[in-house]
DNA sequence: GAGAAATACGTAAACGTTTACGTAAAGCGA
DNA sequence: TCGCTTTACGTAAACGTTTACGTATTTCTC
């Protein structure tokens, strides 16, 4: 097996609290002892066993990360932003894939538990009662990303979606569009759903354009098809709409994919605005104009934020807003002069 | 902080090993007591502690995945299946982004030894001696995925590269091309890029089709803009081409993006088919045909393979060849009348 | 009903560390 | 040189489990 620091100890002619000492970079030794043990485990090849360690220090320099799905578009910018935090702080990453079953949620968050991870970042998802509870019990740190929780007080990192919708729609609206829909997603969901919505609506008043349940269509999630079957639907409701807010790119490129279909020139004829700025974004054709989440700097700053939390080098942790932007593209045309 | 196992034996008034016995399900216990240490166990919240069960039996029930990319869209499906199967299989996994570096991998190595983790998944990238030599140390079995080792004897789970090309090429043939350009890898790439090259190039031999150098571009990486800057090359040295091969999805959509551009009609004028079935994939219009790789499946079967090895059910595991298929959609047209 | 075998436990060592405490030697100031 | 502090270690307990072994009690067997 692996040698032990008790087979380099023996090597080295010390004891292991000494080996122990020159390994954490504890004082209480010579220079010569020092060099004598290190090259014992150079000779050896000694790995300190981290389950020891997790043992006695009751650290394991390991977080869990929850995503709804693992291989979602989102969630993976995500959590390359987590790992990479998480590398530079000394840490591990265990991903755990909900597939936004409270059950499995659940499960995960209780092998977490056993496995002792230091903290723990949440995704995409509202916090249940039952998983606020198990948190408390794990008395462990949890951010929160590209999610909030209306119930509890959790440190989280998202943009603002209300006003990334707001100023989409008024991006279209100063492009002259005043016939615009909306591809959104569920009343029932206050993080991606809601605010979206609010804010497209509230960009509309604003302006002083109407409003009215026919320039919206609800949508259980924010695929691809949900956008491809919304847009007949919505151009049904609103026949002479010239433009387009879709609350994912997802939904967007799937509106734009029916809109081919249909013989309806984008952006000619119909503007599509989307939002996420996945990596698809860019290339669909016509390329995708859409509001910015920074989702892999929205990982790595929850990653930092519970980096911090563990080390205790802050107590409470300060939610973060991150900047949203407009990314411009090929999708969306003016039918003012500017 | 948590109960432990002695918390619940002085709870139950019973030994810590009559505990263990118990939440093990080993024998040796009556009914009775059983009953009583659950009550205590319930009535604690008693959660056995991962870690030192891990020191003891010397199983952390923990791999590690190392992927060259993690947010890659490639990367995250396979991802997907090996979480679940590791799951599934009682295992949690750590994920490491090696961003294609070698320095990282051999640090994330050592990270992975030191965490006694109880296997490795090794993705996409090739094994240098360097990471062999540390999988021989560490003593763990090993599964590759979508990638294989030209120079140590790994279980891999991938598909046949050189025939997937092959056939693709075909598919082409078969609807009347005879001009047929390809946008490749590279050349010092022996997984992806020199295989489907060969394919690509016994194909068009096969059936009596001249083949040049000047029928493909190389390239360093199989990126979007890879393929978008391949399609003008391709087409001055190629001009009369009607059909394209590009060993990636993200190469076939970047050519298109640029045909487009160029205001060449996809599939009327131009023909393209891609490898891998990304989800993008069936996103972009027009949709795309091409090569499917079981992405999540290959992630699923590499887990079950390695918790196979881990756990002593397989001694030495067989590699296995995924079937593709390829995935007809719009943007392939036939010139004959089949 | 005596001896053997099975059952139902408890005791304590082990896993590989960290660390509080003890101690001998060295260094030092007067 | 004496007493004190510092340095350089070693000893052993602790972290929370599993498990080999021991032992008292019960259950069989004939």
């Amino acid at each position: 097996m692996n040698p032990t620091i008790k087979d380099v100890a023996k090597h080295a002619n010390v004891s292991i609290a000494t080996v122990s000492r020159i390994v954490n970079g504890l004082p209480g030794y010579s220079e010569e002892t020092k060099k004598k043990v290190q090259q014992s485990i150079e000779a050896l090849g000694y790995q300190p066993n981290a389950i020891a360690r997790g043992l006695i220090n009751k650290r394991t320099q390991t977080i869990g990360v929850l995503f709804p799905e693992v291989s979602g578009m989102l969630s993976s910018e995500v959590l390359e932003g987590v790992e990479n935090a998480a590398h530079d702080g000394g840490f591990s990453v265990i991903v755990c894939n909900t597939t936004s079953s409270g059950k499995r949620t659940v499960k995960y968050l209780r092998l977490l538990q056993e496995k002792r991870v230091d903290g723990i970042i949440f995704a995409s998802e509202d916090v249940k009662e039952e998983y606020y509870k198990i948190f408390e019990e794990m008395q462990v740190p949890v951010v929160l990303v590209s999610t909030a929780s209306t119930h509890y007080n959790l440190p989280f990192v998202r943009v603002n979606d209300y006003e990334g919708a707001f100023k989409a729609t008024e991006y279209l609206i100063q492009r002259g569009h005043t016939q615009i829909g909306m591809i959104g997603g569920s009343h029932h969901d206050p993080i991606a759903g809601v605010p979206r919505m609010q804010g497209f609506q509230e960009a509309l008043q604003k302006h002083g354009l109407p409003f009215s349940e026919n320039h919206v269509t609800t949508n259980e999630g924010y695929r691809f098809q949900n956008g491809k079957e919304s847009l007949p639907l919505l151009l049904k409701k609103l026949p002479n709409m010239t433009a387009l807010f879709a609350a994912s790119d997802e939904m967007a490129i799937g509106a734009m994919s029916a809109a081919h279909q249909l013989g309806i020139k984008v952006p000619e004829e119909l503007s599509i605005i989307g939002y996420d700025n996945l990596k698809i974004a860019e290339m669909c054709y016509p390329a995708l104009t859409t509001v910015s989440q920074p989702l892999k700097d929205m990982g790595q700053t929850a990653g930092e934020i519970l980096v911090n939390l563990i080390k205790g080098e802050q107590k409470e942790a300060e939610s973060r807003y991150m900047p949203f932007t407009i990314i411009e593209r090929q999708s969306v045309s003016a039918l003012n002069d500017k």
